[in-house]
DNA sequence: GTCTATATTTCGATAGAC
DNA sequence: GTCTATCGAAATATAGAC
């Protein structure tokens, strides 16, 4: 009979770090609270003593993608709508960059569950926080006091890092990463027609 | 006491129409077959008639992008290796805006839904299928008899087509479709150093 | 803080009537 | 071709002991 472990108050960060990985390994619906419990070494009854519930560890995951957002949001709509937010443009996607490599695993999470992400708009502080950074973004990407053909250019560039870093990154596992991060800047010049750093 | 519908032979493909959107919408997990099969007003059962596993409905979708993905690169690989393939690459970026955009469902189905898309490699035929798929685009991109900074922005390029008319689409809602094609190709002209269309 | 044991729900799938 | 009825598995969640 194995005596209680008493892991102790970083338990609860263990348990958002293995769900992570099995969240964004074989899906949030498939990672059930046994698989969580048995890498852990403790039972699944164990994890209700640090979430009410499932939905309560994604949520909390799920949250850390709101502040970098917010937070970056935050600083760019510190800049006079205009002009001046296409010269800033470049210094968000430099960040995104930094995010993308350091976060990879909760940037995997989100795009591997967008069902069970979108599911936590039932709760409403959280469905509330969302539209509104959605909104924050898209009327960056609307303002009429920025062309149409920049504001296109500003979404494209997006895309083509989300492609190199996320989907199409195993094309470019040989290549060192300091190489593509300069030849992706290269490319974020033309899409922009300004230098990217 | 409802009688039987008796729909006729249509009915395997209200099937598949009403399983993309739910599929798509809520993920394929989420999406019961009891799900499916109240939106048509039949029961759960009736689906058993026309499909042997809810797996195979999934199958079925996914293979039509198979169908897309295997005719292009199949015309592709018709040109040699090399610059002609470079210069040929234009042609399958307007191949692909136009699939974009007339199967935009279908699309949304895969990105919304790898896991289970993923599963469906427990299907021998299927799995090989895939994977020489896979291998070819990554050919493609792996080429050396391309510079892999011609390499970087073809697949750059395929990411700026995502965003504009994938996740980010909803930002240009109100223009109209031909402009953002336009602008679109200019942006493509950029990120590849050459004409598209 | 962790356990055992069990309740509850949901889902895919099958059997057999009509 | 569609139905009712039900099975079995797996998962979330709860109750209560230690």
């Amino acid at each position: 009979m194995a005596r209680p472990r008493t892991q102790g108050p970083q338990t609860r960060e263990k348990i958002l770090e293995v769900a992570l990985e099995l969240f964004s390994d074989r899906g949030y619906d498939k990672a059930s609270l046994r698989d969580i419990a048995d890498r852990l070494g403790i039972t699944k009854a164990a994890l209700y003593y640090y979430f009410e519930r499932k939905e309560d560890i994604l949520l909390e995951l799920h949250l850390r993608l709101h502040k970098f957002g917010s937070e970056m949001l935050a600083e760019f709509e510190k800049i006079p709508d205009g002009p001046d937010r296409v010269a800033a443009w470049p210094r968000v996607l430099d960040q995104l960059i930094d995010f993308l490599i350091t976060n990879r695993d909760v940037m995997l999470l989100h795009v591997r569950n967008p069902g069970a992400i979108g599911a936590l708009h039932a709760n409403e502080r959280n469905r509330l926080e969302n539209e509104l950074l959605e909104q924050r973004l898209l009327r960056i990407l609307s303002s009429p006091a920025i062309p149409l053909d920049q504001r296109v250019r500003m979404s494209s560039s997006i895309g083509v890092i989300t492609e190199l870093f996320g989907d199409s990154g195993f094309a470019f596992v040989d290549v060192p990463p300091e190489e593509l991060i300069a030849l992706t800047r290269q490319v974020l010049s033309d899409v922009l027609r300004m230098p990217v750093t």
